[in-house]
Order: C-alpha cells, then sequence, then structure tokens
DNA sequence: GCGACAG
DNA sequence: ATCTTGTCGC
C-alpha cells in the first residue's frame, strides 16, 4: 500500500516535537468510524537487546475469522533515541516500510501504543494514521499519563482516561480480572467503536490477536 | 523539589 | 523493548 513519506526527519527531541505539533491538525477525530471492518492490521517492533537492530512487523487479519490474511515483516534500526512522548520516532520508518510492502490495504491499524493518550494527543497511532490515512487506534500495555477510575473486574468493563480535562482514551479489562489496556484513537475513527473492536479482537487473552500475530512475526524474524 | 515516563 | 525460574492454577 502507498504511504505518505515522512521527511523531514528529527535530529533532536525539539525538532520531533515540532513535527508532531505539525501533523496534529491533519487529524480527523470525526465520525464513529469503521463499524465493520473488513480486516485490521495488527504492529509491534522487537528489539535486539544491546544493539540497535530491531524488526517492524505487520500482520493483517480477517476481522471475522480472525485469521492472517497477509505479513510483512523487515529488519531495520532505531532511527531516534527513546523518549517517552517521542517514542514513535523510533520505530515509524521501519514500520512504514513493512506497511508499503503490503499488497492488501487493511481497513483498520491497531498500533501498539498510545494515540490521543498522548502528551501533544499525537502518539504513535495518530502519526501512523495520518501517514496511511487510514482508521488507525492503539492499545497500550501500559499507562502513560491521564487519571482513571479502576475498571470493573469483569471482561469488558472499561473507564475513561481523563487527562487536562478531556477524555483522551479508555482503560478496557479485555479478559475477566486480567490487568486492563490503554485504548485510545488514532485517526478517522471515535472511541467507543476502537474499543468495540479491541475487545472483539481479544477473545481469549489481554492483547488483541493483531498485536499477538504481529509480535511473534516480529522476533521470529529477528533470529532468522 | 520529587516522582512518572508508550516501547 | 529486554534481562529471567519457578510456580500457582485451571
Amino acid at each position: 500500500m502507498e504511504v505518505r513519506a515522512l521527511h523531514p526527519w528529527p535530529a533532536t527531541p525539539g525538532e520531533a516535537e515540532t513535527i508532531q505539533d505539525r501533523l496534529r491538525p491533519l487529524l480527523d477525530l470525526t465520525g464513529p468510524g469503521p463499524a465493520a471492518p473488513r480486516t485490521a492490521a495488527g504492529l509491534d517492533v522487537s528489539y535486539e537487546e544491546g544493539t540497535d537492530r530491531l524488526a517492524a512487523a505487520v500482520v493483517v487479519l480477517d476481522m471475522a475469522t480472525l485469521q492472517p490474511v497477509e505479513e510483512s515483516v523487515v529488519i531495520g534500526t532505531a532511527a531516534f533515541p527513546y523518549v517517552p512522548g517521542l517514542f514513535a520516532f523510533r520505530e515509524l520508518p521501519t514500520l512504514i516500510e513493512a506497511l508499503e510492502r503490503l499488497s492488501v490495504t487493511p481497513d483498520l491499524l491497531v498500533c501498539d501504543g498510545h494515540g490521543l493518550a498522548h502528551p501533544r494527543r499525537f502518539g504513535l497511532a495518530c502519526h501512523l494514521g495520518v501517514l496511511t490515512g487510514l482508521p488507525s487506534m492503539g492499545v497500550a500495555k501500559t499507562h502513560l499519563l491521564g487519571s482513571y477510575d479502576p475498571p470493573d473486574r469483569a471482561r469488558g468493563s472499561a473507564a475513561d482516561l481523563r487527562h487536562d480535562g478531556q477524555v483522551v482514551g479508555r482503560v478496557l479489562r479485555t479478559q475477566d480480572d486480567v490487568r486492563p489496556v490503554y485504548v485510545s484513537v488514532g485517526h478517522r475513527i471515535g472511541l467507543d467503536t476502537a474499543c468495540r473492536h479491541a475487545l472483539a479482537l481479544s477473545p481469549h487473552y489481554r492483547l488483541p490477536e493483531t498485536t499477538r500475530h504481529a509480535d511473534r512475526l516480529g522476533r521470529r524474524a529477528l533470529r532468522a
């Protein structure tokens, strides 16, 4: 699929923040988004200890069967130091490369990280959404910012994630008595719709099948 | 001033 | 992200 070029590339954290602020206005935060996407792509990156070598993996699943439709993996290097809030710049180049090698265009992007639940409202999920023009959402394993009341212990329970007086995401329990995940909007999708898809993609485990598949593909490629 | 801080 | 063994429980 086609993906918008990502230069200029930042040389400093300050420049990276400027890029986020410049792209943020391009976000489409209207509408509920795709109610019944046929396919969803999971994106994940695995790192090699010690070096800056990494593997960016993308696995497209059929939303109805949750079975893989296509895979793409690219070995690359971390393109930026790890800085909370600028995390996307580490993996963006390699993830984009993996997306471009896809022969099909997924209906939804499920990213491992936050979208709007970000200090400048422009996390990885937002960035990938703007670059691809596709609906995107973020499902993060850990909290970055915002306050919330612990959701009930049953699968499907959720609580709003609030920051600066705004709802930037939702803490969602995908399995009974299991640590919740942090869902936030990326691009061209609403929070309710995003949570619905996150839940549908997680029938048996805490994390969505999309990211589970991408994770396995990524670390498998890192060894080969 | 002291923590917290996506992966 | 990754380093790491056994262990509790269905």
